[in-house]
DNA sequence: CCCCCTATAGAACACATTGTTGCGTAACAG
DNA sequence: CTGTTACGCAACAATGTGTTCTATAGGGGG
């Protein structure tokens, strides 16, 4: 028993509405009347699926919060890893819709658990990313392994948030590099008590 | 000719409660009704002193994000002046109005102007303070001149925020030591090229 | 002390958004 | 071909938004 096509262009058109509006226009503007507006879809037809107007947004949030994916790279140096996979984030901060909704799921976030977990998953992937590479350059030996590699990790990838999303400052390559280099000489530096 | 004392109290009334409003509810739920029924004071008042919902909300935001005044302290050693400035940042993220409102003031901040406005000054005093700290740390000759204070203080306020805002992670004295201590650190290793 | 000014309360209004319901129609599946 | 199901449409209530009018109560200047 196939699922009615009928039900799958609905839901993919309104998405792609939504999406639009939710970019353009902010989450507020996100609404059934609004989607219905612009595709022509009936308002009680969007109100069948998507009940009320959260579940709606929530959808919307879903549909573009869903992270790339990284192809992992831990075989050059840490320098190299580290910067390759900065950079993909970065890129994905500057060119992707995640990039201008991560502040309004940001926001949802504070007093909605939903967010919370949308927000928890895709940073729990980055995370692991990053790990990932640290992990590489102990086991090749390039940095020893009492580094605190947890904090390291939160400041690689706190930064460029803190950049897009808090300061509104540019992510570009210069900038980049000297981030890198940063992490790079705290994971290589002895520890001074 | 003094101001008119029912202004000012319906004024303090009036903002208190929507202060409130949007610290326990968000901000979609500041409304003149809200507050109406809240103060007991006349929609059509309050409509008077705030023409919309937007300036209304406005206003609710500023109340809450003044900053608090942070009293300098550069005359110990980086690592005590950095660690005492971070701590009252932190206890303004966990403790005050602030904390709470923050994320709506960022999401807001993507799609407007004001309170991107309200943002850029915010950081500009918190970025001078942690300043003040490296400046004078370098004058003392506890540091070198060529290290990059710059991305340092990006880096010092940008975890608490980042831990805060979007990872919901704790902020707690354990955390704050192991941070300034992270970047004490990078503040006086040695670059290697 | 009194009078004028003005802020407030209250009600009525138009309008948009949110969400629900019932019904006729059209499309899909077996 | 037939039963099921999604769709569009219209009507509906409730709430939020914003305006306008009038009556009243409070404060300040003379």
């Amino acid at each position: 028993m196939k699922e009615d096509p009928r039900l799958i262009a609905t839901r993919q058109t309104a998405l792609d509405a939504a999406q639009k509006i939710l970019m353009a226009d902010g989450v507020l503007h996100v609404t059934h009347g609004a989607v219905s507006k612009v595709t022509g879809i009936s308002r009680s037809t969007l109100y069948r699926h998507w009940p009320d107007a959260r579940s709606l947004r929530d959808a919307a949030f879903r549909c573009i919060a869903t992270p790339p994916n990284i192809p992992p790279k831990t075989d050059g140096p840490l320098r190299s890893d580290l910067h390759w996979l900065l950079s993909v984030l970065m890129g994905a901060l500057n060119d992707t819709p995640w990039g201008q909704i991560a502040p309004q799921v940001v926001a949802a976030a504070s007093t909605d658990a939903e967010a919370r977990l949308v927000i928890a998953e895709f940073m729990k992937d980055r995370f692991a990313s990053v790990e990932a590479v640290f992990s590489a350059a102990i086991d090749r030996g390039e940095i020893t392994a009492d580094v605190p590699v947890e904090q390291l990790i939160e400041l690689a990838i706190a930064a460029p948030y803190f950049r897009k999303l808090i300061r509104h400052a540019t992510l570009d390559a210069g900038w980049l590099d000297q981030h890198v280099n940063l992490i790079c000489n705290l994971a290589k530096c002895e520890p001074r008590s």
